[in-house]
DNA sequence: AGATCGGCCTGGACGC
DNA sequence: TGCGTCCAGGCCGATC
């Protein structure tokens, strides 16, 4: 599923191709969750930026195309890497020198023509935490805000607000590395600024990979992303766990399938 | 205001 | 075989 390493490594590869082109056209299915697309015809792109999950194009006359791919979205290039386009094919962009399709099964993405800057109509955006990658990211800030929160740890990890970008995959993935129970209420300050940690290495690492694919995710070349491999916990429910050999349980928190070891991460 | 929960959407795995 | 049910899950809006 699309979280910060994958949407990261789409970037990486569509930015250059998107850097000055103009964007003649959009062809897109009415659907709610595509809004403004008919002001983007006749602007011309900038850089792509990431911000979480979210890719941001800068446009012309003060303008940004803001995409998020859901559970199962897609760029592609029309007729390279063997792409030709299908049933699940939701929106186009005729750029100067090639056609860019947006693919998506489950119709859970988005794309938005916004004022730059003004993400009112995309609450999760205009109150993302700050990147993880990055300076703005700070441990002691990080756990004052783990701190003023009621909520269980990983629940409110998805909410975007404590950190940027991290989903399912990942938050069970940094949880299991800083040894925090997943429905944990309050958290240490030391216990915080090792899932600080944690949520930087696993970042880091599946950056480096290029992403996790499960079956949807794949790259604006058509490539898988290598990080599957390398989970410890998501999806390895009844193994042993690699730290004590205690069998990964999985439960349901706050909705979302929730992999963890009953021994490493006592509440 | 913060927390919680169901709905959106589709394909695939699974059980009978 | 075929049908029904459940699960995957990011985000959003309604409700508590």
């Amino acid at each position: 599923m699309p979280e910060l390493p994958e949407v990261e490594s789409v970037r990486r590869q569509l930015a250059p191709r998107l850097l000055g082109r103009t964007i003649h056209g959009v062809d897109a299915l009415p659907q709610s969750r595509f809004t403004g697309l008919d002001r983007a015809a006749g602007r011309r792109l900038g850089e792509l930026h990431r911000r979480g999950k979210y890719l941001i194009a800068t446009l012309d006359e003060g303008l940004e195309l803001v995409a998020h791919l859901g559970m199962t979205g897609s760029f592609r290039f029309r007729g390279e890497h063997g792409w030709t386009g299908d049933p699940y094919l939701r929106a186009s962009f005729q750029l100067d020198d090639a056609t860019l399709d947006f693919r998506d099964v489950r119709r859970f993405g988005r794309l938005a023509i916004v004022d730059a800057g003004d993400y009112r109509e995309i609450a999760t955006l205009a109150r993302l935490g700050p990147e993880p990658l990055s300076a703005d990211f700070d441990a002691v800030r990080f756990h004052r805000a783990l701190a003023a929160s009621r909520m269980a740890v990983k629940p409110f990890l998805l909410t975007q607000r404590p950190v940027a970008g991290m989903g399912n995959i990942y938050a069970d993935e940094a949880l299991w590395r800083a040894r925090i129970n997943p429905r944990a209420r309050r958290v240490g300050r030391s216990r915080a600024h090792d899932l600080w940690r944690a949520i930087r290495e696993v970042l880091t690492e599946a950056i480096e990979r290029e992403g996790t694919t499960f079956r949807d995710y794949r790259m604006v070349n058509g490539e898988s992303g290598r990080n599957a491999g390398h989970l410890v916990v998501y999806g390895q429910v009844g193994r042993p766990c690699p730290r004590c050999g205690t069998p990964l349980v999985k439960t349901m928190l706050g909705g979302r399938g929730t992999t963890f070891c009953t021994r490493c991460q006592r509440r």
